[in-house]
DNA sequence: TTTAAATATCTTGAGATCAAGATAAATAGC
DNA sequence: GCTATTTATCTTGATCTCAAGATATTTAAA
């Protein structure tokens, strides 16, 4: 019996007027969510990253060459806010870990890219952070997996389908 | 395709070499949760509460009859450190929903009480937050919320066991 | 009993995020 | 071409959270 079943208990003796079986669901969701993002911290932080970071370069990385989006793209990407992403972009600009870049097509834009120190951290930080998702994983079956990634596919669909 | 299908398709073509199928899974949790989180927000902002408060209050209302438990208590509850935590606390009872009444059994802690206002503000806030949470799992098969309910608790149990 | 260690909560200082609004450039409508 | 609107980014002020350490009390040890 885990800390979610025992909160349902509560719930039940407290409110049994109330069908409480979604909160199971995303009470676990939450949770977990939770658990693996505190397990991912000390991997970036090996790095010099934390969390907010690593999300912009990996971002950046995975865009492919030449390594560089609008501060609006990367904002698309990562469900922040725009001042959370000047601030991010502000303080990786000031470790050298990437740069701002005029655009030249619009003037009210810039582009952010990875400079070689960047693309070299980031290179490094992405394979130790995979490989520790692997061990986040690992526990489960390849047919748990399956099924888990599918359900959550499906009901990810469904809430962004609803924007 | 949706927005964790892209990203899995860039770390194909930009680093082939790494088996990134777990960032798939955590990706999809993470964004759920994300989205899940948000839609709640405006449910508790009409009990004039956020997701911090109306954690704290709907854990004293869960606990049953005499709706009070100690920082410490809730601190385990609700995965947030101490600092958080008495910060919490201290604003609800500026607004007069919880007080702090001392422990005549130990003189470092003390009990921390839904008053009668705050208990009617979460009888009434827990009933929408249910509902809403209903409509955010409506779209799901009954089939398809119990599997996906069994292999989170499954995942959950094995996060947790790590611990 | 007196001291040392452990426990429960609070305080402090710093970092991350957000909402709302400011600024500057591009685009559309006339 | 000129004005209004839209778009892209940055700024500001407030809130939430955390880590580390301070304080007060209880428990354990000698």
């Amino acid at each position: 019996m885990n800390h979610v079943d025992r909160v349902l208990e509560q719930w039940g003796r407290v409110r049994p007027d109330l069908d409480v079986a979604p909160m199971g669901l995303t009470g676990r969701l939450k949770r977990i969510s939770r658990i693996i993002e505190r397990e991912m911290e000390p991997v970036f932080a090996h790095h010099g990253l934390n969390l907010a970071s690593f999300d912009v370069l990996a971002t950046l990385l995975r865009s492919g060459d030449p390594y560089q989006l609008s501060p609006g793209e990367l904002i698309e990407n990562t469900m922040v806010t725009s001042g959370t992403m000047t601030n991010r972009i502000d303080q990786l600009v000031k470790v050298g870990l990437v740069e701002r870049v005029p655009n030249p097509d619009d003037g009210r834009s810039v582009h952010i890219a990875l400079t070689k120190k960047g693309k070299r951290v980031i290179d490094r930080a992405i394979e130790d952070h995979v490989e520790n998702l692997h061990r986040l994983t690992d526990g489960l079956s390849e047919n748990s997996f399956a099924k888990l990634d599918r359900l959550l596919d499906q009901y990810l669909e469904l809430l962004e389908g609803d924007r």
